[in-house]
DNA sequence: AAACAAGATATGTGATCACATCTTCACGGC
DNA sequence: GCCGTGAAGATGTGATCACATATCTTGTTT
């Protein structure tokens, strides 16, 4: 695990439980990775109280699972976990861009184009965080467009669970790159919404996601 | 709010979740319902401890809902939420009953029929409870079918979530039922997993979800 | 009589303590 | 030399205490 930064406003428990899933979504944290709310407490420099809930909560968004009765770990995806959540994403995020592209205005589509670049040049020079953290801001802002706060809240606990496979996925990226030819691979999907085509950028999307998963799984055994 | 049975086994955090998860799904407590974290402990025989953690997961489950800093209430579904609700859960739900009708075996079909029995037995002279109840057990016994551990998962939350419309719509299931003519619903679907025919049973729950809430928001006035 | 202010109460939050139980590891018996 | 056993440490859980602050109540003033 890398150093954790110290947390600063609000409910302690709130920042605390912020601070874990950051350091989880970005793959601070290795898969089956054991966490105590005694090691953390101290390493946040908070008492026992915060760490308790927000780890409860992390546990029931299954970002942390209870191993026995005494034991945590940082969840660990098998490729059963992973075959599934690919399935339910495909399904849920490709809606969430048919109604994003229903809604979509010209100053939606700068915005994305600006993010697509920040993606675009985070891939070119950027460590696997800078990457993490630029595709998701260009892809949940392709889901904020679509302005259903259920549907965000679902994607979001999914991209959550997802953390270690995107990690992973992201880390190989150059080789994905290299294999399968997506260096633009967003162009298509904001070509479909200036097309206002949205058919097309949903099953641009679905295939993204599978083709993702398809040749990460294909090379899992390595 | 209705009598809370007291709690018994497991931790009592986690007992204490399950109780009042399941009291909000049955309707026992009112929407806005202003829920203190004392008050709770003393009416379930146990400390603040418990309830705190439970009433936390509740909040990031979005069936409890912070007001101020020092308030917090049973969730309240504005008709824009029931909306957007019903939205998503015409999405996901009918996708999980295409997988299912994929997979479903001839016991299935059988324990459906044998569920839906009971339905439609409570519907008759059940009160609202058990209504309620078998409408969740036939409907998540489809689900589970489809054999998808995240998509059971976020179906569980939207349902949660989904509590007090529900509550509403089943108070009122005899008006629902005589305008609409709809005392076999589920027949049109069983009928589909006989045939396998994974589209029709697909759009007919998407039908039902979507039939359902129009009638509720047409008479939300009332 | 109404409005406002000050005191009193209630409430969520964080820290600390107590405890049962699980884990670990060293020592001793076979 | 190996395995079992028990003591010591670690860990999650629940209870209680302390505290800041929000909310309510009451009394006073205009």
């Amino acid at each position: 695990m890398k150093a954790l930064p110290k947390v600063e406003n609000q409910t302690l428990h709130a920042r605390v439980y912020q601070e874990l899933r950051n350091a989880i979504i970005r793959g601070h944290f290795a898969p089956g990775e054991v966490v105590t709310i005694r090691r953390l407490a101290t390493e946040l420099g908070t008492s026992v109280m915060p760490v308790r809930e927000a780890i409860h909560r992390l546990i029931s968004e299954r970002a942390i699972e209870m191993q026995g009765s005494r034991s945590m770990r940082i969840a660990v995806l098998t490729r059963e976990k992973i075959e599934d959540l690919i399935k339910v994403r495909s399904i849920i995020e490709p809606e969430a861009v048919y109604l994003a592209a229903g809604r979509i205005g010209e100053d939606d589509i700068l915005r994305l184009e600006v993010l697509n670049g920040r993606l675009m040049r985070a891939i070119d020079h950027g460590d696997v965080d800078d990457k993490l953290l630029a595709n998701r801001a260009f892809h949940f802002a392709v889901y904020e467009i679509a302005a259903s706060p259920m549907l965000l809240q679902v994607i979001d606990s999914l991209w959550l669970q997802s953390g270690p496979y995107l990690q992973s996925l992201f880390a190989s990226a150059d080789r994905f790159e290299e294999e399968l030819g997506t260096e633009f691979i967003n162009d298509e999907l904001l070509e479909a919404f200036r097309n206002g085509d949205a058919s097309l950028a949903k099953r641009v999307r679905e295939r993204d996601i599978r083709q993702s998963a398809r040749w990460y799984l294909g090379h899992l055994d390595e």
